[in-house]
DNA sequence: AACACGTGGAG
DNA sequence: TCTCCAAGTGT
């Protein structure tokens, strides 16, 4: 059997991968398409660590891309609840049912068609397509995009267009047509394991002779971080109405904008627009127990909000007829989606109420 | 091009 | 406490 003509470069992330990459995560066995399309949209700007057990419970429930398809939307997102940017369960839902429709109920190989589907990006096309399907095809994800920036000394902010387009030449050129998804799989592990963002193991790294940014001493510098203000800060009260019954009062918010279609308490500006709500649904608020403000930070703002407890009476129909919203009986199992912030305080009101 | 879109961990 | 950012995509 003759040898594939793998580059030098090739060869040495390959052998290294043998050694010491992963071979046992959840999505590689076993590795079908749509476990790989799964694993590979949740672990977009998500850890292996967080993704694992979400993972595990989504291929539970969901097995196949059939089931996925007819499933509600709810109970996708109540099973992406905490993962966060929840437009990617939506298109997740969304793509499932254009496969089943359109697609014979199989996910396409060719990167170039996987694109067209709502959630898959020109990276994740190439690891469905490579991993999933043992085409040759490039990605460029922030492990790829790290090793790629020092071991060929890239300099810039990679969210520069520039950036961006010289490091995906770099990808397309060095991904070999031979063992791709071993070499995909490879550069993956090399950037989460040892050529890690802060302290990178270079004296682990297959790649250290030949390394710009090492023999520069530069490892730490590059990629370049983007440069950044302090992030903005935005305040809201949380409103968590609960009935004699213990029931506390949820609605499900808007289909786009933050926590899009997910369920949460209904907020306001201040106490003035609190008590101008009560008002107008004829609500007749004692009790009330604000709560200690606390911060919760999403990728672009700051986020102080105010829990604050009312115990109100049963059958506030104004309420009903002001959003979409429900009752929620707490301990009751949650069956849909909700934000993390919501969920702390809905297991505080536990204890609490 | 620039920004919206979550969350948790690291330093 | 605060910033950065992790297997990015959509607009």
């Amino acid at each position: 059997m003759a040898s594939p003509p793998f580059s030098a470069f090739q060869q040495a992330v390959l052998d290294w991968f043998d050694l010491e990459g992963r071979h046992d995560l959840p999505w590689q066995r076993p590795r079908t398409p749509y476990r790989v399309w799964i694993s590979e949209v949740m672990l977009q700007q998500t850890q292996v660590a967080t993704v694992i057990g979400y993972f595990e419970r989504f291929m539970r429930h969901f097995p196949r891309l059939a089931v996925l398809a007819e499933a509600d939307l709810d109970e996708v997102l109540a099973l992406w609840s905490g993962l966060g940017y929840y437009s990617r369960a939506r298109n997740l839902h969304r793509t499932a049912r254009i496969v089943t429709e359109r697609h014979a109920g199989e996910l396409p190989a060719d990167p170039a068609v996987l694109t067209t589907l709502p959630g898959i990006g020109r990276s994740t096309a190439g690891a469905i397509s490579s991993l999933g399907f043992d085409r040759r095809a490039a990605i460029l994800d922030g492990n790829v995009r790290r090793v790629l920036a020092r071991c060929h000394g890239v300099e810039g902010w990679p969210g520069a267009s520039k950036v961006e387009k010289e490091l995906w030449r770099l990808s397309e050129e060095l991904t070999p047509s031979t063992r791709c998804a071993d070499y995909n799989q490879a550069m993956m592990d090399l950037g989460a394991t040892v050529c890690t963002r802060s302290r990178p193991a270079c004296a682990d790294c297959p790649l250290a002779g030949t390394c710009v940014a090492r023999r520069q001493g530069r490892q730490t510098e590059l990629p370049a971080p983007r440069r950044t203000g302090p992030a903005p800060v935005r305040s809201t009260l949380m409103l968590l109405m609960v009935d004699p019954d213990r029931r506390v009062r949820l609605q499900k918010r808007p289909p786009a904008g933050i926590w899009a279609n997910l369920w949460a308490f209904p907020e306001f500006d201040g106490l003035e627009e609190l008590n101008a709500w009560f008002a107008l649904h004829g609500i007749h608020a004692h009790r009330l127990e604000p709560l200690p403000p606390r911060r919760h930070t999403f990728s672009h703002f700051h986020l102080d909000y105010t829990p604050v407890i009312v115990h109100c009476g049963v059958g506030h129909t104004g309420v009903e007829e002001a959003a979409q919203g429900l009752w929620h009986p707490l301990g009751a199992e949650i069956g849909f989606g909700v934000p993390a912030p919501v969920r702390r305080l809905l297991h505080e009101l536990e204890r609490v109420i």
